[in-house]
DNA sequence: TAATCAGTTAGAATGAGTCTAATCCGCAAG
DNA sequence: CTTGCGGATTAGACTCATTCTAACTGATTA
């Protein structure tokens, strides 16, 4: 259910900590695969439990830790909708997301280049953005499964 | 500082709250006023305290049953950037928020139609959304004061 | 008048997230 | 080897926005 990371993923962990002078621990590894190995945008206590099947010794302090510090270095975006809990996803690309009004479960939107675009030229002069969070809601077909990796 | 409400808004949030089967009060006049009278995007305490001015009796419990059924009723939104209290939003017509970085003051960024069209056209079929959020977050030139009114 | 009912109120409860202080552990110096 | 250091981990206390509860108010209706 939880693999190892791949040779690449255990790569771009360990330089993504290093780059901002961090290590990689079993902890963060730990984190950090059960990140990868299901891509639902998981909460924190969600990301916990899962971990705690490898490691069952983990606490929930570590995992805020881990998260924490995985956001500071880039590795995996931090995803709120509305005052929820917070989810987390390690998916890089621009991406919107999309919360099933029925479910709660979160699905990421591509965001092609052009849109993405459009939507920074409605910023009037004068205002600089680094960040462009885009959220919807609403119900979407069942479509069923996991977009595990 | 806080004026009345003008016939027209009076109207509004007559009309709003009459159409789900609720009443104008006082303490919901208030708190729309202030709503109205300062379109900063204010939190829960600060509706408060600027209600309380007018209202010293004003029970917090009662501004959040107030804001929660002007939100209910549509005649404002409810503003969230990562995990800040929620801000109150009396803008209906469709708009971004842009929050700023040094100073945390919220900004209306408006949002065209074709800019709105071309995000809701990112969502793959299946997908039926009946809200979007987009915010910002960066810096802003200072631009000074406060968009009342 | 008495019953009803939405709205208001103070204060308790909730719970995600943060903070604190103790412990652990890998590593480098002696 | 031993020791000391510093980052990481840990349990548990704490915070604080929000929600819940139960009593009260005041207008409207029977
Ligand atoms: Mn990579
Ligand atoms: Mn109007
Ligand atoms: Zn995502
Ligand atoms: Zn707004």
């Amino acid at each position: 259910m939880i693999q190892n990371l791949t040779d690449h993923d255990r790569e771009h962990l360990q330089e993504a900590l290093g780059k901002s002078g961090q290590k990689v621990t079993p902890q963060r590894e730990a984190v950090f695969t059960v990140l990868l190995a299901q891509r639902d945008h998981p909460t924190v206590d969600e990301v916990f439990h899962r971990a705690r099947e490898v490691m069952p010794g983990l606490s929930l302090a570590t995992v805020y830790n881990c998260l924490e510090t995985f956001v500071g270095c880039g590795l995996v975006r931090q995803v709120n909708h509305e005052r929820e809990s917070t989810r987390y996803c390690p998916n890089l690309t621009p991406h919107a997301h999309f919360r099933d009004k029925a479910t709660g479960r979160v699905h990421d939107i591509e965001l092609p280049p052009e849109v993405l675009k459009s939507l920074r030229s409605i910023l009037p002069p004068g205002f600089d953005s680094d960040v462009v969070e885009i959220s919807f809601h609403g119900r979407a077909q069942a479509k069923d499964s996991d977009p595990s990796n």
